[in-house]
DNA sequence: TCCCTGTTGTTACGGATTTCACAACCGTAG
DNA sequence: CTACGGTTGTGAAATCCGTAACAACAGGGA
């Protein structure tokens, strides 16, 4: 009965909410989606396509209530609880994500690191303890962990995503550079700077660096 | 007159390109749509439909050569020549990048570092001196960079894209949670963990963490 | 040589997504 | 109370994209 809603909607979704929080931020009230669009590079007609999958939230004549569109679709992603986040791989990008203060404010909070090298494990990051990644299947049926975030090196990442899965999680965050096998009922992104270089590199390619003469 | 191509599949190039090349590492030396398919979670029919638009590449009966396709797609994406990149923001995540060691070997190489804060600058990273970044443009005019990353906060991001845009770079990075307004000759890509845990999050809301008891 | 297996390149189809366009509506001002 | 400018929500149209299907063909074996 709940309509399928597309992928790309939902992931679009967030990205109105983060530019309805600024919005907020700047004392904004109420936007229009033809503001929020130009705000966004989106269409109007996109965004209130996109909202009417899940309701009506506007007002016609005056727009949308920022506060309250931002409420909504935090209700709708989810949001509008914290979520707990195992990290696997401390090396330096796992530090650095550890230590990311952009996570914690959206609720998404580091509740477990693991790793496999003995060095590591022991240690603290932002006052988690590093586990050994051999416990990591113990360790979550255990704890109730909801994304797992994937920063190890690309052979190994694999038979942790595995792992992850087997021990019941339903979400990836995935930062090594390969395409993770997992069941469709399992959630999965992937970031990867250098395919998004190597893609843009397609669209300059013809063009010598800076229109050097 | 050239065709144009979808950016859909300008982006699942890069994908197959990382495949086939880790393939070659396992010594494979063919490789189907069918093969090459299954272990990136894409049907065989996409990948010689995606490949089709640029020629015909492949041995009927046989598959691809690994590495005669890779080789194409490299010389397709504008890969067999070395982008120069420059850097805006120096904090944790800039460093993270500018010592992150997996854009050297693809041919990203950062040649030139800005931040604002007058404690960074002229300190090195890697080997490259920090400049101040009121000097972006001076810089850049004089020394051809194709890529910019802006890895500043949200609320620097949009004055720093229009100084690289200003400059005449053609393609930009962007790590700031903010959507940048940018011509439409300029290519962006974003990268934003929050935004991707946060589309997760609606796949995974009915479900109590972990299936908890 | 001929046949069989395997796989491509491509066209046609259908489904998914975006855009269009407008009736319905809100709040305000006259 | 009516008219008006502004904006939503939404079907219908247009566009974009992915999938299916198959003719064509390469190589190998009988
Ligand atoms: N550093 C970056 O900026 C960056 C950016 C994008 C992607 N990546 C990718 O993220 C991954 C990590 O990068 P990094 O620079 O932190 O590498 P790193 O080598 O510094 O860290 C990897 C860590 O993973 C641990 N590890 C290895 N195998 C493991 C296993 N089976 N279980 C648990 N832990 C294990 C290692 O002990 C190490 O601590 C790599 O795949 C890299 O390509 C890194
Ligand atoms: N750290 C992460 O893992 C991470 C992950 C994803 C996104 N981000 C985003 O990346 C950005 C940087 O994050 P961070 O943790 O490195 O922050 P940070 O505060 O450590 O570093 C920001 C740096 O930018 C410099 N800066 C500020 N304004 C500038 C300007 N106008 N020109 C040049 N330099 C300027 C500052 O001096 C500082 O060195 C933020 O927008 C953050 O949200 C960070």
């Amino acid at each position: 009965m709940t309509l399928e809603i597309p992928e790309v909607v939902i992931n679009r979704l967030p990205v109105y909410a983060r530019a309805l929080a600024a919005l907020a931020m700047d004392g904004e009230t109420v936007v229009s989606s033809q503001t929020l669009g130009e705000r966004l590079d989106v269409t109007p007609a996109q965004i209130r396509k996109d909202l009417s999958y899940f309701g009506r939230f506007g007002k016609q004549g005056r727009g949308y209530n920022v506060l309250g569109l931002l409420a909504k679709l935090r209700e709708i992603l989810g949001l509008d609880r914290k979520w707990r986040v195992a990290l696997v791989g401390v090396g330096r990008l796992g530090q650095a994500i550890a230590e990311y203060g952009g996570f914690e404010p959206q609720g998404f909070q580091i509740v477990a690191v693991f790793d496999s090298d003995p060095a590591a494990i022991g240690t603290t990051v932002k006052d988690v303890v590093v586990r050994d990644s051999a416990d990591l299947d113990t360790f979550l049926r255990q704890n109730p962990v909801d994304i797992g975030v994937v920063a190890v090196p690309g052979h190994a990442a694999q038979q942790v995503v595995d792992r992850l899965v087997s021990a019941g999680i339903r979400a990836i965050l995935n930062y090594a550079p390969m395409t993770p096998h997992v069941p469709a009922e399992v959630a999965v992104r992937n970031i990867d700077p250098v395919l998004a270089m190597q893609s843009m590199t397609f669209y300059i390619k013809r063009q010598d660096p800076m229109g050097a003469k």
